[in-house]
DNA sequence: GTTCCTGCAAAATTTTTGCATCAGT
DNA sequence: ACTGATGCAAAAATTTTGCAGGAAC
């Protein structure tokens, strides 16, 4: 009973292989913390995460790996508007979700929301363009940071 | 008779004034390029255009001014998934647009959908967050790089 | 053994900052 | 004059690239 995110990174693997690409160590590293956050880590976050576990990966592998995955259709790659790229696993099943940053202490959220996506699917089809994807950032004040600093 | 965008200049002018900042050269030069490109103009571009019509404005120049307008919420700040902030006027009157990338020639369109607002409205209705703005960006391929290239 | 991957270091970009100088009020 | 704005140059941060060595097939 593989969940979903499990079944995305036999699936990424199964990609690579395919593609007469190898697996190394880096390239498994990087793939397997995205599995565990799936909600928009950045290259410099996955080289930290990495090292924190004992896999010091090489920043330059950690870009190389994501281009790769992306370039696969494999991840999702975000701007969240702190000028740092941003990823995470791009399910087959076409579900994802989008985010809201908070402007004050930088958190991210992410949300779903069947009625936004119908809209973005009404949106998509009235355009002359061939749609691959899309990507919804909201920003504001988190509930944290919104309450009076009265500590 | 002055257009919705001319009176966006002739706030933003009065909006830095009134905050007791100085209206000096490089930043009314800024000012005036947004005016004239209301979408998604990176710095870069902002100081290379007004180069080209023989206003040397020192890039940081640029960055600052663009980065005080934000501040005061004249501009919004986007990232289309490039790297490269993009700014544009904010109108007063919360009318916005958001903007379909092409992913072969980078060509930006603006597009507005009264169907997406509202259901962004209600997604934002529903979230713990105090939200001040947002923005969605279309990542497909356009009309004219979608032809056969059997030229 | 061949080919691709990895890591280090250097480079390329974008953006920020320090500081002396200049301009607006 | 005073204060903030500007420009240059240096720095910082993110991302890309070159190249030699190492690993997968």
């Amino acid at each position: 009973m593989a969940s979903e995110v499990s079944d995305w990174q036999a699936r990424a693997l199964g990609r690579l292989r395919g593609g007469g690409r190898r697996t190394g160590g880096a390239r498994d590293a990087v793939i397997s913390v995205l599995d565990r956050h799936d909600c928009a880590v950045s290259a410099q976050e996955t080289s930290e995460l990495l090292g924190r576990e004992g896999l010091e990966v090489g920043i330059a592998s950690v870009y190389r790996a994501l281009e790769t995955l992306h370039s696969l259709g494999l991840v999702r790659r975000l701007e969240l508007g702190d000028g740092v790229a941003r990823f995470e696993p791009a399910l087959p099943s076409g579900e994802h979700h989008h985010h809201v940053v908070c402007e004050v202490c930088g958190q991210v959220t992410p949300f779903h929301d069947d009625g936004l996506e119908a809209a973005m699917l009404s949106v998509e089809a009235s355009l002359p363009h061939s749609v691959s994807s899309h990507e919804v950032v909201i920003h504001g004040t988190c509930a944290g940071c919104a309450e009076p600093s009265d500590a």
